[in-house]
DNA sequence: CCCATGACTGAAG
DNA sequence: TCTTCAGCCATGG
């Protein structure tokens, strides 16, 4: 990876690191706050080379069913769940269950 | 350079 | 309501 390149991780990393404890957000939501709405995907991939930087709280971004697609990118499948739990984020079979409840905006 | 893949999303049938 | 399709764009082979 080229240093330059970093600047679009950072801007991921920047607005995933802001998401307040027992929180969750969206990649579309990211990619919104990052003016690439339809790249959602990217900041998906971003996560994925975000396990890099353990200053990312990745668990904390989910798809916009509030549902834990990425949790078998984690160490464990239940990981991710387990670390959610930790801050009072209610899961049922990989789906946070307060998602609307708990679902963090970034652009506010 | 071309092709396949992916932690997504929204529109269409 | 559920299933399929097409865009999205960076990375790797």
């Amino acid at each position: 990876m080229s240093k330059k390149e970093e600047n679009f991780f950072e801007k991921v990393y920047n607005v995933a690191r802001k998401i307040p404890y027992g929180r969750v957000t969206s990649y579309g939501a990211i990619a919104k706050h990052l003016g690439a709405a339809k790249s959602a995907r990217m900041v998906g991939w971003a996560m994925n080379a975000s396990h890099n930087d353990d200053t990312v709280p990745a668990h904390r971004v989910v798809n916009k069913q509030g549902l834990l697609t990425g949790k078998h990118h984690f160490d464990g499948i239940n990981l991710m769940e387990q670390l959610l739990e930790n801050e009072g984020v209610l899961i049922k079979d990989a789906k946070i269950i307060n998602f609307d409840t708990i679902f963090w905006n970034p652009n506010d």
